[in-house]
DNA sequence: CTTGATATGTTATAGTATTACATTTATCAA
DNA sequence: TTGATAAATGTAATACTATAACATATCAAG
């Protein structure tokens, strides 16, 4: 299981690497992958934590690229529609997709002091809730899985 | 396992037994079950779907029980924080929690036809969201999981 | 080119949630 | 009972999140 985020890494790696993936797969797709929605991606992917559209935005404002919510809102769409990035519903906030062009169901870890986000997989038709939903005779669609705690980093520094 | 709300069942005992049972343990444990806190409990187990703040104090306007929001979200505030109600983050929304009293680690199956929702049991800690979690270093405090789907009765709505 | 679809600019507005502070009510010890 | 403290409520203002609507511009394909 490759859960990114919290680890030292590469992260020029991840900007690059990340919007190669979206360019290239946008390419074969026929998408526009316009100045706009390449920047908010840009942006995204350089934390490992989720930003809120409004700081997104603020960031946009301030390279003349627009100015207005819709600007913000209609980029995060495109990326969250094609899984380039994914919305953490418990912070109303958005996170770079760290599977580009993978067909997943992602889930997150949530730091609750450092605010670092990780991205990793939890299938939702497995475990006890696939059970329950089964047992109800529910067909889950898709799921929102969102873990919150401290990260190992956070962890140490208050054993420390 | 019991997934109470997409079953038929005898819902004025949903809401004494949830009233009961919140009075109860408010007795006991010396917390203040106050008229508005009493009200929007109700409010909330009358259905088996989320309710918006702002839907909630509507209807507390109408009865003469309070207008501005922080009306609403005070009380919706004392019941999620002593686990009588729970937000559906995906929602924006709140219901009353079907295990009054239970410590528990609430998810969610969400009907994206009829609205509504059947709460459950999914302990974080286990499956592979866990798994995933120990393998990162991080430990999870708690989660938010919430399935979006159909539900049986739409199912078959759908099929017949 | 022309045409239809897609993306952007911009204004306005809707929906969700909190801050702040004055007032009232409940709790509890003296 | 009373006074001190804490908890809850009333209310206004504001902050934060998201979408609707419509005009304009750009792109993709024939
Ligand atoms: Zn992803
Ligand atoms: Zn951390
Ligand atoms: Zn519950
Ligand atoms: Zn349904």
């Amino acid at each position: 299981m490759d859960t990114i985020g919290f680890e030292h890494h590469d992260h020029d790696a991840c900007i690059d690497d990340g919007t190669a993936a979206v360019a290239a797969y946008c390419a074969r797709n026929g998408l526009q992958f316009t100045r706009q929605r390449r920047r908010v991606l840009e942006i995204l992917l350089e934390e490992h934590r989720a930003l809120g559209a409004y700081e997104i935005l603020d960031r946009l404002r301030e390279e003349g690229l627009g100015s207005q919510p819709p600007v913000a809102y209609r980029a995060l769409d495109f990326l969250t529609r094609h899984g380039f990035a994914h919305k953490i519903e418990r912070l109303n906030a958005f996170i770079a997709c760290t599977h580009m062009g993978e067909n997943h169901a992602p889930a997150f870890l949530i730091c609750r002091a450092c605010s670092a986000v990780a991205e990793t997989y939890a299938d939702p038709s497995e475990g006890v809730l696939g059970r329950a939903a089964r047992e109800a005779g529910f067909r889950i669609e898709r799921a929102v899985i969102e873990a919150e705690g401290l990260c190992p980093n956070c962890r140490k520094e208050r054993a420390g």
